[in-house]
DNA sequence: ATAACAGTTGAGTGAATATTCAATTGAATT
DNA sequence: AATTCAATTGAATATTCACTCAACTGTTAT
């Protein structure tokens, strides 16, 4: 009767944590930004170029130098953070300037970074 | 001389920017690290197992149907999730029990989730 | 204008990965 | 012991994605 059983082909143990969780699940399009939002955060290369941008704007010829990586690479990554409104940059002359652009990365960058380096440092839950 | 010029066919402009970025720069396993860890969160599937589970545990059956999707699919993100340590589990009788392992993941979905809400309605930086 | 330089872009390639399908494990029931 | 049910696992597939290479755009200098 329910729709699970075309799904999966178990019977529901719990309907009301069932019920509750599909209640409670934010709109697809809230959620599909979420996870955009940590797909971007969730490569090195990315992490670094957020870390470099941290003390102030970069043109994407420090960058490469700061990473060790070809001009193109990091150029491509910048368009998909700057898609993504991570990051922004304004042309000056030949070169163009990138910073953050939105000041909730940096503050959620911190919490995590300290959050990871405290689990790497002795594993205490 | 310098290195970049092996790396990138233009001329730093700014090596003092450079050279704090890289002293700045966090040691590459946990960056690493913390690139995995937005990684796992970087997929709406996991995004809604972890919304799921805010509200306590659930056996795998009660995912399926929260999320109606199958028993492999999600029993395959939760063993990741579970590797990562952003879940734990617990076995009764037949059903396996999954909930938030660590809790720093709860504190930082939200808050995130806040910032994206936001961001969403009204665009204002 | 022409050349030189900073950066971007598109196609292509190889690696990573989300889901499906089928087989298997582990536990409870008959 | 045999069956049933919940969940896991491995192989296969399709998609996504980071990086390379080469061509191109926009700006400055000659």
């Amino acid at each position: 009767m329910s729709k699970n059983e075309y799904i999966c082909d178990c019977n529901v143990v719990h309907q009301c944590r069932v019920d509750e969780a599909i209640q409670k699940m934010p709109p697809s399009d809230i959620l599909d930004d979420l996870a955009s939002f940590y797909k971007i955060m969730g490569d090195p290369t990315r992490c670094r170029i957020i870390c470099a941008l941290e003390g102030g704007e970069m043109c994407v010829c420090d960058l490469c130098n700061a990473l060790s990586m070809t001009k193109s690479s990091i150029s491509h990554q910048l368009a998909k953070m700057r898609e993504l409104g991570v990051v922004k940059c304004r042309r000056d002359g030949k070169e163009v300037y990138y910073s953050l652009d939105d000041h909730h990365v940096g503050e959620i960058f911190a919490t995590t970074l300290a959050h990871i380096k405290h689990k790497k440092s002795g594993e205490i839950k």
